[in-house]
DNA sequence: ATTGCGGCTTTTATCATACAAAATAATCTG
DNA sequence: CAGATTATTTTGTATGATAAAAGCCGCAAT
């Protein structure tokens, strides 16, 4: 009765930490729906049993489950699984669960819908605030996107890009929200070329946001985006029509 | 050498959990700068000395901060604060840290941005997506708006307004983005209406809202919620510029 | 029969201790 | 001096015990 490993343990190792992995096979399952809000979990003996590890582990894992607002665990009524309305949907692990889960056709049309309503005035906040130092940022990252001779290297200046624009918006709030969405993106696919005939194709788009940041112009930098969101949004369209993708272990 | 009670451990019991103080407490400081990122804290020998806590106490705090992103811990090296590119500032707990910590005009023209960016968005989505039940909320939230006699009345009201609003985008993404902000907003003052007399007096703009949305013309909702916020702006501006604000128990 | 009180039981919360593993620092050997 | 080896420190995991919360049951009193 020991090494039982039961079912969803296929997880190997996972580099380090036990607790990690226990909370991402539960955080998962719930993010699958597979423990629907209100439902009461199985308790912590059942998870030590079901993972074949200490209760010290499966409790640091619900510990982190409950930070992420997933569940909330009282002596005597075990871990309920809380309201939709209380999960952080924009912590990175969350975001990744769902996206994992839903359908993928929805998650993209969703996030692209947020990249539309924040890139533009994200923009154009950066236009008024930028700092040199921040517009010194912006231009390097455009000039290696300039002279990317690969796909990655045309992403990785991409991103750069994007983030220094981020950054130059001087909105702390903006920032994190940028970056998830950015990251559950990244992990999809890329910003603006997805194959090789891609690299360049949208340069002079950027050059318009460019100009616009360096030039202070708010309005102008917001329709350069807003353009340049039309350009890339039909490689979404593309994705999300023909839909074929990892289908992702379509288990149950 | 037993009831220590070293500084920070001012909360006295915090119903029920004893790691979810020692998180806040940890958390709050590294928000205030008191450990800034790259630092190494104390390790969790150290923290049972301070907090007079077992380790299990220590250990699942940390855990929680973890999840939130604003720690690493491993093995040898200890915990180190993460970079803020990695904290999840938009998670409700290290929010209201954040909120408590930063300098407050900062913090309410970055929320205000962040909702003068969100919410013009969020109802023209909300005209084009809307259900009729949705719609239904909508409106049952404006009559309580329209008929509340008192402040609190008022302001519930309108809250359950904005959210019926965000839920009728029906954009998954949106909807923790700007129960978020509200929270947060939610916790430092009330939405449209700070004082007896304001009750009613933007009546008429909210139901420009409900009208745009009722007839599916989201360009006239977004129209409907800017001219809002530059009411409703003023009141940001007021606070911002005279700032006093209950001061929040300023203890140690 | 209903109601209020007290004990029972289940489950998480906390504590204490021990050992394993990781990553650095120190040391030894060639 | 270089490289490998051993120490050491700190977190990670396991185990077992006790405390506290909160529902449940039954008993009793009116």
């Amino acid at each position: 009765m020991r090494g039982k490993t039961t079912s969803a343990n296929a997880v190997p190792a996972m580099r380090g930490s036990l607790h990690r992995s226990v909370a991402q096979d539960i955080g998962a399952r719930i993010l699958n729906g597979e423990f629907a809000p209100g439902t009461l979990l199985p308790n912590e003996a059942e998870w030590c049993a079901s993972f074949g590890v200490s209760r010290t582990a499966v409790r640091e894992a619900i510990k982190m489950l409950m930070a992420k607002g997933l569940i909330l665990s009282r002596p005597k009524i075990g871990s309920r699984v809380q309201p939709r309305t209380s999960w952080n949907l924009l912590d990175r692990d969350v975001l990744s669960w769902y996206c994992a889960a839903a359908n993928p056709t929805h998650f993209l049309v969703h996030m692209q819908q947020v990249r539309e309503i924040l890139e533009p005035e994200t923009a154009a906040l950066a236009a008024v605030n930028r700092t040199d130092g921040q517009m010194a940022e912006i231009e390097n990252a455009f000039n290696a996107m300039a002279e990317a001779k690969t796909l990655s290297a045309w992403n990785a200046a991409d991103v750069v890009f994007h983030q220094a624009i981020l950054l130059a918006a001087g909105n702390e709030l903006l920032v994190p929200l940028g970056l998830v969405i950015e990251s559950a993106l990244g992990s999809m696919f890329n910003y603006t070329a997805s194959q090789r005939g891609d690299i360049g194709r949208t340069l002079p788009g950027h050059a318009r946001i460019l100009a616009a940041i360096r030039g202070r112009k708010p309005n102008a930098a917001r329709l350069a985006v807003r353009q340049l969101l039309r350009d890339t949004g039909r490689v979404v369209d593309q994705v999300t029509s023909s839909r074929p993708k990892r289908p992702r272990a379509a288990k149950a």
